[in-house]
Parts: structure tokens; C-alpha cells; sequence
DNA sequence: GCGCCGCGAGAACCATCGTTCTCACTGTGT
DNA sequence: ACACAGTGAGAACGATGGTTCTCGCGGCGC
């Protein structure tokens, strides 16, 4: 049911446009022929392109969390390990030729004043990317306050690589997530 | 000749329109009737719809730094106050009913994949906005690393908060450029 | 063999949008 | 008074893109 290849690839190809040209700029005739199917099969499997952009994000968004979950998991040394193991994820992916900053982020600028279904989905995964990172942050020994902040430094990143193309922001926000969750766990700073 | 309040009023329904929908998906149209002039005058003023949508991200960009600086100005107690009341200044934004992330990422989500001029704006403001805070940064004895970290708080505040709504963002972020400057001052942390 | 259903390929349709053109009108210099 | 330059209002044009339709064909049950 979730491994139809027809839609797979369908989604692979819509993937690829939609992210790195933006999702208004490509048209259901360049799916079609980026994914190679007929226009039919294309509107069988996704009656309109908002279902289409719809069930690019969702696929996007179980994905992206589930390779950053793994990457994390490889790495389950201390749980400060694991934490700081999200910023080398996230380098990795920065130095990808074709990496182009969030695409919920991208998605959400674009089309977040019209279309309550990618706003919704944007924020679904931004909730999840962040309630992910609290649960790090806690079970490294830091506030839920905390790991917020490390996960505004991660957003942080992503945007100022994509739009900067420095490579240095992953490493700044790691060393900064160092610090606070050291702090913290040190309790040297005092709450507001 | 920066004056003209034909031009300014243009350029004032643009800023709103796309700004709140998006740039695509604004029409020319749209914004004749925004301004309340006609199409012929419009392109009189700005040739190409990509002349306006240019002309709209360089002016905001001159505005927004200037605001954010002019705030920063008014609070000159330490170099350190004057750091933070960029947080200040951000959570008054974000609070801001028509709050929708920063126009800059907006657009370059939306036409970065397209469009070289929108990319290079997005570059040069958020070059710029950096470097300020850098500076900022500098001044309150810091090192320009952290200075870029905060910055980082910064992006990451701005994206969260028109994602996910949350207004906590500003503060929390606030609350840990603190702590990095803080301890930066202190040399607490061993460099990397 | 023979209807018939579904498919592939692509044209067609319709709305939208960036851009330009028409046309009637008005103010102005002589 | 009159030629004329520039304007407002809106139609028109051309391209693009989302969506649907046509047509010819191949497989499948009787």
C-alpha cells in the first residue's frame, strides 16, 4: 500500500523539482516527464497538485526525521553524543551539491499565505524536528528550554546555509549547542 | 528622486501583497489596485514585474536593518543590552498580527531555485544582517564566531516563530545569546 | 473471432497572468 | 481654436500551466 513504486517515483521525481526549483515553478508536464508516466497515470495517483505537493511533504517529512533519527542512533555513545550527532547530520547534509535549505521552510514561504495544507504540514514538521531535539536535550541532562534553543540554532543553520552557502554555520551552531547544553547541565546560568 | 510617492505607494501595496501571499502569487493586477493607480503607470515606474519584486526586497532590506538598528540605538546602556535588544526588537516583530517569517527566506524559498537577483538580495541582506550583529557582538567583547552563533538564535527564531506561531521563540533565543555572551566574555568554554 | 475495458500519447480546453495596445479624453502652448 | 502629448480605463495578446478529452491500440472474457 505505502511501497506502490508508480507513486514512488512519481514522488521521487516531484521531489527532485519541487525542492529545487520551488513548487509553483514546475509544472505537472515536468513531473510527468521527470518521473516518466502519462499525465493520466499522474492525475489517477494524485487527483491535483496539491495532493501531489501534499504528499511530497508528508513523504518528505517522515524521511528526513527518520535519516536524522538513524544518524543518531548510530552514534549512542552519551546522550550528549547523540545531540551533538544532529549538527554533523546536518553538515552532511549541507555539503550536498543540490542542498537548498528546508523545504519546509521553502515551502512554507512560498506558498504558507495561501495554502493552509502546506502551512499545516511546514508546521507539523517543524514541531516534530523540535519536540525531537527536547527529547536529546532532556535525556542529555538539560531543560526542555534548552533544547528549544538548540533548535533554533539548527534552524538557524539551515537557513543561513542555504541562503549564504557558508559551510561554517553547522559547525557554529554545534560548538554554541556545546555550550549551552554543558551550561545547563551544569546549571551555571541562572533561569530567567 | 528616492521620493516619489508614486513610486513609495507602489512599492508600499507590493511590499504588503507579497509579503503576505507570497510573490507568485500576487499578480500585477493586484497590485494596480493596491496602489490604486493604473497598469500603464506601473510600468512606467518598474518595466518588468522582476524589476518591482526587486526593487521591493532591496527597499525592505535598507528599512528592516535600519529599524532593527535605530531600536538598537535607543538602548545604549552596555554593548551587551545593545546585543540583546535585537531580541527586543524581534519579539515586537514577531508579535506583529501580519508576522509571516522573514521576507528574505520567503523569497528565496519561493524563487532562490529561479531567480539570481532574488538570491543575491537574500544574500546581501542576510550577509549584512550578520555582519551587524557580528559587530554587535565584537563590540561587547565577544568573538565574531559568537557573534555569528547569535545570529544563527536569530534565523532560527525568525523561521520558528512564523512556522509554528510559538511566541517563545524571541525570548528563548534572547535568553541563550546571553549565555553565549556571556561566557564568550568569560572565556568559560574551551575553543574547539 | 469479437466486443469491451483500460491504457499511452498527446492535443485540447480553460483560466491566469505578464505585458502591450486601443481609444477616448484632457490640458497646454501658440 | 487647434494640434498634440500624455493619461486613464480597460481590452487584447501571448504564453504558461492545471486539468480533461480524444483517439488509436492491445489485452481479456465469451
Amino acid at each position: 500500500m505505502d511501497t506502490d513504486p508508480v507513486r514512488e517515483s512519481i514522488l521521487d521525481a516531484a521531489e527532485d523539482l519541487f525542492y529545487a526549483r520551488g513548487i509553483q515553478a514546475v509544472g505537472m508536464d515536468a513531473v510527468r516527464d521527470a518521473a516518466g508516466i502519462t499525465l493520466r497515470r499522474l492525475y489517477q495517483l494524485f487527483p491535483s497538485k496539491g495532493d501531489l505537493v501534499e504528499a511530497y511533504l508528508v513523504r518528505r517529512d517522515a524521511r528526513w526525521l527518520r535519516s536524522l533519527a538513524r544518524h543518531v542512533d548510530a552514534a549512542t555513545q552519551t546522550p550528549q553524543a547523540r545531540l551533538l550527532a544532529v549538527f554533523d547530520w546536518l553538515e552532511d547534509w549541507f555539503a550536498q551539491s543540490d542542498f537548498r535549505g528546508c523545504a519546509f521552510i521553502n515551502s512554507f514561504g512560498e506558498l504558507g499565505g495561501t495554502s493552509p495544507q502546506v502551512t499545516a504540514v511546514a508546521r507539523h514538521h517543524k514541531d516534530a524536528f523540535h519536540a525531537y531535539l527536547q527529547g536529546l536535550a532532556t535525556a542529555a541532562g538539560a531543560t526542555a528550554d534548552t533544547g528549544a534553543q538548540i533548535a533554533l540554532l539548527a534552524e538557524g543553520a539551515m537557513t543561513t546555509t542555504a541562503i549564504c552557502g557558508t559551510p561554517a554555520a553547522a559547525r557554529q551552531a554545534k560548538q554554541a549547542a556545546l555550550i549551552l547544553l554543558t551550561l545547563d547541565a551544569r546549571q551555571v546560568a541562572s533561569p530567567a
